[in-house]
DNA sequence: ATGAAAGCGCTAACAA
DNA sequence: TTGTTAGCGCTTTCAT
């Protein structure tokens, strides 16, 4: 930049006033640096102009797994988010540890991101009290993150699942298992809590639930598996699955035994409507999620003050036939 | 840091010591510095230790699409090799926007990442020349950058594609249509050569070509759609469809028009086995190919000199029934 | 083993 | 409209 300064004959700071298009430098000067810039083929330092400013130009997302089309279906609305802002996203994922996720934030932090979308982990997350303190805007998606209260915006998980056992009970079954993700996770919690409320509705008790955990496709399938093998008279007649990893490890599982048991997921994706027996699902978007998280976060950025807001996402069932199996 | 200095009695370099882990600090006074870092909750900028050092603590991943299974899957391979070498990822997608994708180039260079991995778009990409004078190690994905020599690494698109038509022919198709991705795309041309490969090696000529281009799901139903409503004696017996946004496009289009056509895909994808028809594939590995990328990167930065590598990945074809279907 | 001084490349604040 | 000065928070170099 200073090269450039000498070689239009102006000062340092006007070189980085035609830089950043600031108003005020005769267009005269402006082409003149504007060809020195040329000339020199100079690039300008964003990492010195984050550290002068003070803002980084960039904002941070952490999730569980950018592999899995749920949170990557998250990222690209950030990203494109982050985009319009002219902010470079920089993106971490996690892996369900607390450790780990809490590392990311730390170093996201660090490097002075302007804004923080995270995807709490199970555990305590009042460690992002002391983190934030610098007035970073902060918000948490898909999750209520636990021990602090933040920005938050999340699916109704609760109402979700209850359609989903709901339509299940409706179609005449009464042994309804449910394969559900770590129960240390939100989302876990209140799609049990679903489908604990909608057995009681029915009239079903603790006696009549059918409740396992989850954390990957293969563990699902495993765990399918199992409850397909049980004698005739404890074998659920319909699974309600919790999130998409676990769907595809069930129907891997329901296909592999060649049953025919019923099958709600949550959790759209792709092709279910082509699968042999079409997947009924409970739908979320992730998409709608990453992109009002991100907006939620420009608009502290841009001085939005109040307490933390909450905002809760309609989930939708999609019939397709999978859930319409009679017992 | 200043103040964690004057905490603990000693200079702004000790509490750099002591952040960075050099040796060469009496432990009794690392001791006090770490007292003094924890009272304070002092947390290190990063951005004004990436100036100073000249290196940013990150790599930049450059793709098409993060919402496509095929890119997130690569990114998620990235990410976790960059993790591995204690590096934060930036990530852009630029769908296939060659002007946006220097774009990100750009701003990735100015913020000084460490390595720059891109996923060349269509276009020259000869620009990279001047920008990458630092000496910032470049690696292209999935596809050749025209114009520039770089460390590349891509799946034998050609042999697979060849492969996905010789098994259709043997299957003993003639009227194979192919819907591959647009022409300025490398992995398209390779795609279509190898298409053209087989058909030639079958005896069959430019007469019998029947190609199609589609960017999108969408347009490649549309595509297939239109293929499927043409007169039997002209409509083709099998479709090879050139990448699992097109595949999805041609499954749906296909499935709506009642058809049988045998069908091939580029990419293998999730439950492919579970659909009505089961769906035969050339599986390329996204993973693998991102995780050697990053590799190569790393390998670089670690001083290996010598010219641009080439690496080519085997394909597989994954036989499941759709392209064992007899015209 | 520790510290002082200089400066990475830029921009904010103020001055001319 | 343009320039000068100071300094963002850290690490390098060199001295002690």
């Amino acid at each position: 930049m200073r090269d450039v300064a000498a070689t239009a004959g102006v000062s340092l700071k006007t070189v980085s006033r035609v830089v950043n298009d600031e108003p005020s430098v005769r267009e005269e000067t402006a082409q003149r640096v504007r060809d020195a810039i040329e000339r020199l083929a100079f690039a300008p330092n964003e990492l010195a102009s984050s550290l002068r400013r003070g803002r980084a130009g960039a904002i941070g997302l952490v999730i569980e797994d950018l592999a899995n089309p749920f949170y990557s279906g998250l990222a690209s609305a950030v990203e494109q988010v982050a985009d319009e802002h002219g902010h470079l996203l920089l993106i971490g994922s996690c892996g369900e540890d607390a450790a780990r996720e809490r590392e990311l934030v730390v170093r996201f932090l660090r490097r002075a991101v302007d804004a923080l979308l995270l995807v709490p982990a199970g555990g305590d997350h009042s460690y992002l009290l002391s983190e934030s303190g610098a007035g970073v805007p902060l918000v948490s998606l898909d999750r209520f993150a636990s021990g602090i209260e933040l920005d938050t915006i999340v699916s109704d998980n609760r109402g979700g699942a209850r359609a989903a056992v709901d339509h299940l009970l409706a179609h005449g079954h009464r042994r309804i298992a449910v394969v559900a993700d770590r129960p240390s996770v939100w989302t876990w919690q209140e799609r049990i809590a679903g489908y604990r409320e909608a057995l009681g509705a029915a009239g079903l008790g603790e006696g009549d639930r059918i409740e396992r955990t989850a954390a990957t496709a293969d563990e699902a399938q495993a765990a399918v598996a199992e409850l397909l093998a049980l004698p005739q008279d404890e074998r659920p007649t319909a699974l309600f699955t919790g999130n998409n990893r676990i769907t595809v490890g069930a129907l891997h599982a329901r296909h592999a035994a060649g049953a025919q048991t019923a099958l709600v997921g949550f959790d759209d994706f792709e092709l279910a409507d082509l699968l042999r027996t079409p997947v009924t699902v409970v739908r979320q978007s992730a998409a709608e999620m990453g992109r009002v998280a991100a907006e939620i976060a420009y608009a502290r950025l841009d001085g939005e003050d109040g307490p933390p807001s909450h905002r809760v996402l309609p989930c939708e069932l999609v019939i397709r036939g999978s859930g319409e199996i009679a017992p």
